[in-house]
DNA sequence: GATACAACTTGAATCAATTTCAAGATCGAT
DNA sequence: ATCGATCTTGAAATTGATTCAAGTTGTATC
């Protein structure tokens, strides 16, 4: 019989295009999705999708199957919501602040669904800079904040929300283009452009160019677009989410290339008070913002 | 994490308004459900339904849940109908020939589920008596046959659909009301009112007084009304299933007394031929019989 | 055309979780 | 007060899903 979990990966192979990519998505290996695969063909007697194509070419019957599972999660994201608010009636606020300037790209969509889903939550934007943002929840002047690292704080909890590539960012004809990825080093003679944020959280100086000892040249810029067009006019280079400039890339505006020999990886956190983490709403938009981003982030992973 | 069978299990619960009724019909043990139950309410953290109470008086939390649970058996089963449409084309022809007159209450209310489901599927109901029902299969007369019997015919499923009680039933001031359970000796001296239909087929005479070596005289009628009118005015007794003569019990019309110790169980299946068996549409009438009969008769039992 | 690599498949072994079993608790009825 | 029915509970047993490790297939590269 069909069972949610596999239904759970129907959506995640939807979504990534690929076995291998939905296995991690789910936390669980390629083999178990294959059988789970397997399974549900067997069932049916008749197969879902051609293997050989990326993205997954579906059969009727996928296609069917999937658009079930969507129906059958939304069914039950639905049920658990008006569950936790006949426990916990409905009225609160919600003030999220963020550390990080481009992730207004998939906040502002999780917002939208989450004000569809909770309309009696009153939402807000806390603004400006911080030195560190989670002081905003011990203050009580925000609810959420997005940050890239998971510190040890007492009545803090930090939400996994999902790992990413954090590859460097070139511009065209830059003589750097010729490797295939970079290193601390390759940095020295650079400049090096980045958002005005203090260096502790800025992942490439933290993790690899101080650890070096490599400090290059700098210069700051508050917008992506900003940073991208110093890149591309060959003034500097950058390190930027892989999620953030997909379509630069795709349009050979920029070329990118690894930090490191595997990448670096960055994280994402939504931290909360412990009394936070205790309202269910504020739980739902936390799943809120990994459901939006896994679907319209490509190459994101999950993070526990 | 809410699983597919703890749905089906709180539509079992839903239906059957105790804990061991709703196990019976999912074919778990009553200590299964309890676990089951036990995991969602620690799940939810909250109670679904007051134990004490028949029927069960569900929660609110509860009752949302039970709505989940008929949303997603539905997006299910009509997943799987579209699917099977997919695979297999959609016309074709559903001759239906019942054995037992009693039959249409459920019959008719399941025939119109289908028509919904299967436009396509031409339906007929295949009149008037025969010898052997089963033959009209061979035939090509009928495609579903409703039978009391599973037979051993080659070429020919039998599929199980319920179990029931069928009590003997007494005009109220019958001196056999006096006893807890009949048995075959308190026929010897009775005026017996049945179907007019082979004794073979008749669940009472073949498995019960035949064995006795007790033939009462007798007397056909064949609606169910008619017979329960002269039970009812003490020119005979009679055994009726006991889904469809509620009403008349509720209403003190007559009164009933199971038959035997454990009273007389009597089965229930829909047989067709192999051929028919490999249509999909065939087998969802099956499954549309089960569900409506487990929705609208009381005290049926699942059949395997 | 051989080789390497990536993505997926397969069967056996492991491990987790659900079911059953057996005993005990609770409630109503006689 | 006792019986019977219904449900609960904890431990054992069973089921079945996942992992592991090896094998297959297809694609790219030299």
């Amino acid at each position: 019989m069909l069972e949610l979990r596999h239904l759970e990966t129907l959506i995640a192979l939807a979504e990534s295009g690929s076995l291998a990519a939905a296995a991690s998505r789910v936390n669980l290996t390629q083999s178990a999705l294959s059988h789970q695969v397997k399974a549900i063909e067997s069932h049916y007697e008749c197969p879902l999708f051609e293997r050989k194509s990326t993205p997954l070419r579906w059969t009727p019957v996928g296609e069917r199957l999937v658009a079930l599972a969507y129906d059958i999660t939304r069914a039950l994201s639905d049920a658990n919501r008006e569950v936790a608010r006949l426990l916990d009636g409905r009225a609160g606020q919600m003030r999220i602040a963020v550390e990080c300037h481009s992730c207004f790209d998939w906040l502002m969509p999780s917002m939208d669904v989450f004000r569809k889903n909770w309309e009696e939550v009153e939402q807000d934007l806390v603004s400006g800079f911080h030195p560190d943002p989670v002081d905003l929840l011990n203050e009580n002047r925000a609810d959420v904040v997005i940050v890239s690292r998971k510190q040890r704080r007492r009545g803090i909890d930090f939400h996994p929300l999902f790992r990413y590539r954090m590859p460097a960012i070139l511009g065209k004809k830059h003589s750097l283009t010729k490797k295939k990825h970079l290193t601390a080093r390759d940095f020295t003679n650079e400049t090096l452009i980045t958002y005005p944020i203090p260096d502790e959280r800025l992942d490439l100086v933290r993790r690899v160019l101080s650890p070096a000892k490599v400090f290059p040249e700098r210069r700051t810029a508050t917008l992506t677009e900003a940073i991208l067009q110093l890149v591309a006019s060959g003034r500097g280079v950058a390190a930027l989410p892989a999620w953030a400039i997909q379509p630069y890339l795709d349009r050979e505006y920029v070329i990118s290339r690894p930090i490191g020999k595997d990448g670096l990886w960055c994280e994402l956190y939504a931290a909360s008070t412990s009394a936070g983490s205790a309202t269910s709403y504020l739980l739902d938009f936390v799943q809120t913002m990994r459901d939006v981003c896994f679907r319209q982030l490509k190459g994101i992973e999950v993070l526990r």
